[in-house]
DNA sequence: TAATAATCCTATCTATTTGATAGTATTTAT
DNA sequence: ATAAATACTATCAAATAGATAGGATTATTA
């Protein structure tokens, strides 16, 4: 499962997308409201994105948000490892955040393989949309 | 990520599938030294797996577990569901653990397309996976 | 039939993660 | 100056993960 912090990145991050018209950042209370996320918890995670040169800010009036890079060139993969951390199901079959297991050797280990399988078919969904893609879907 | 739990229910599954020889079945403290689970936390794991019709038990002594169906018929995706709950990534998106989203529309939902084809590939690979399979590989 | 060896059951515990809230500081436009 | 926005720090409650302890029950066998 993801986490609600990371589909409520997701659903933020459209939401920019989809109302940058150019003129003026996309503010938190906005987007909070539009898409029913608590205000302060989305700071959070909008702050979090912004650290991860996802997103732009801007501060004082008329201050707000918007994405760094165009919509198209930022994907599903990338956000959810920022958010929830690693994608596989497995630490060892991370590609991103790998970790061995304490518990098995991993040359004979039986499950990884199937982890690894999965992996690829999920970066497979993952890796081809992006924020764009999301909003004309 | 799969819990250490689930991960543990895998192995142990695999160990009493290679080594039940049909005169006596395999006990708890067997598979915790060889497989490096802890003893008490494995007995709570196949428990839940006897419960639920995964495994036969015998208690006193030469007592221990048993596979209830043969190891071909005991796919990766029961003992998940088992063990840690749904696969999918979303509750809405949950052929089992189905649990619809407070916060957002599911008819005009973004997000819920995406995470059905990452159920669809991920369930194609696990699916396929037996406990059988797995010992073989 | 007593001893032994196994599972079964209930309770408890600690650390971490999740999901959030509160309050204040800082920056910016007007 | 003032209003309105983000930035930051601290805190909190509930759930989950990952166990551990201790005794009850059952079955074998000497």
């Amino acid at each position: 499962m993801i986490s609600n912090k990371c589909k409520y990145a997701i659903k933020a991050l459209t939401y920019i997308a989809r109302n940058d018209d150019g003129t003026k950042a996309v503010m938190t209370s906005d987007i909070a409201q539009e898409q029913d996320i608590p205000r302060k918890f989305l700071e959070i995670i909008l702050r979090d994105l912004r650290n991860n040169r996802i997103l732009e800010s801007k501060r004082g009036k008329d201050g707000g948000f918007r994405l760094l890079r165009p919509a198209e060139d930022i994907s599903l993969t990338e956000i959810m490892r920022i958010i929830d951390g690693p994608i596989a199901m497995l630490p060892c079959v991370s590609l991103n955040y790998y970790r061995s297991c304490d518990d098995c050797d991993e040359k004979e280990c039986e499950v990884k393989g199937v982890f690894e399988q999965v992996r690829d078919r999920t970066l497979e969904v993952l890796n081809g949309k992006t924020i764009k893609s999301l909003t004309l879907d």
